[in-house]
DNA sequence: CCTCATTTCATATCGTTGTTATGGCAATGC
DNA sequence: GCATTGCCATAACAACGATATGAAATGAGG
């Protein structure tokens, strides 16, 4: 076989269609190949067609997320960290926009499906060690979809135009706030761990 | 002019171009047409074009909707209505996915904006209600928005495919539960008035 | 070093999509 | 009764994704 592996044009094209994304251009088979300086049929032979140079773009924009995630580090108290994993799920979304939304677009989901669970999984340790400590009662898994379907519900409405981006912060340490609460915890606490574990997001910029 | 009043072809093409959607067949322009009896210059006579007929068929989503959530009553609990309205939300994106998924899809979205906004003053009058009443601290229109933030993520993620639509009443309770508990209500007196507004609604149908 | 199989991509073409141009037709206002 | 005006059928166009075909490049076996 002839170039075992070298995915040079492959990882240029998917490069150049985030690129295209970003900047608000139409995602199309030739601007593609052509900001890639090669042909349309390159498309084909790595991904076999659109729908799979999309799935590829999807695929790196859950890498990313779940690699921002992976980057915020464990404290002594749970509740704060579940609050910072969805300040952090909250502000990647509106640093990236147009990444998160070719994120949930299309079909299928096989292999995002995966990474999609790492990065859920996440979530789901922060809520056991919450559970540990006393202080949800709810299940696990089930404090962390909740608070991922307010972080996801929140994104899309913003990155849409429905809601000001100026007032996601509010609205998602209230969610966040919400869900904690109805999973158990004590109000005081619970409000003193999510104004901290969002709040420690906020410096990082994007 | 020539007939000043006939919109029968317009309401034709919009009914069409819902019909496709609903059985998962490609919303194209020569369909539209060719299903309305007419040909494809009736879309830019009445529309301006395929943008134009997609904005009226989300309008007419937006339409069902607010018909359908003023199709719920006022009881004495308006923390239960507050609850009821925002099941009846869920399941009527559930029973119409594909009218859902077109009201949050493309543009602009001047017209929509008023309607909705109608519908989410809806669940504004319950909350001003709720505060009147004492339970709720947090402004009303806060209140409203955010349980619309959650009822728009559950429903999307589960039209997504992503969460099975037999947890979307669990997830939905759990999380109207929370808005309202951070909005400052009695957490026993919450969880009825959730519940009861929640059952309320599983009767009907779609 | 030569050969040959295999991968990769450049060119050309096709089917379908949305859009525009053109003209006929019917209905309305004077 | 006639011109005007809005409505739509027909035809052509541009852009898109997809496919066919063949040339060039690469790596393996003798």
């Amino acid at each position: 076989m002839a170039r075992t592996s070298d995915h040079r044009v492959r990882v240029e094209l998917i490069e150049q269609a985030a690129a295209l994304l970003a900047t608000d251009e139409p995602l199309t088979l030739r601007a593609v190949a052509e900001r890639s300086g090669t042909s349309t049929m390159a498309v084909y032979t790595h991904f076999g067609g659109m729908p799979g140079l999309r799935e590829a773009v999807r695929n790196e924009g859950f890498r990313r997320l779940v690699a921002r995630l992976e980057g915020i580090d464990d404290t002594e108290d749970p509740v704060r960290d579940l609050a910072a994993l969805g300040a952090a799920y909250v502000r990647h979304g509106i640093a990236h926009p147009h990444l998160y939304r070719a994120m949930f677009d299309p079909g299928t989901g096989l292999e995002n499906e995966e990474v999609a669970a790492e990065g859920l999984l996440r979530l789901t340790q922060a809520a056991e060690r919450a559970r540990a400590d006393g202080r949800f009662r709810s299940e696990p898994v089930d404090v962390a979809i909740r608070q991922w379907i307010a972080g996801h519900g929140l994104l899309d409405l913003v990155l849409r135009g429905v809601l000001p981006a100026t007032s996601a912060a509010a609205h998602g340490a209230s969610l966040t706030l919400g869900v904690f609460l109805a999973a158990g915890d004590e109000p005081e606490r619970c409000r003193l761990s999510v104004t901290e574990g969002w709040s420690s997001i906020a410096e990082h910029g994007r």
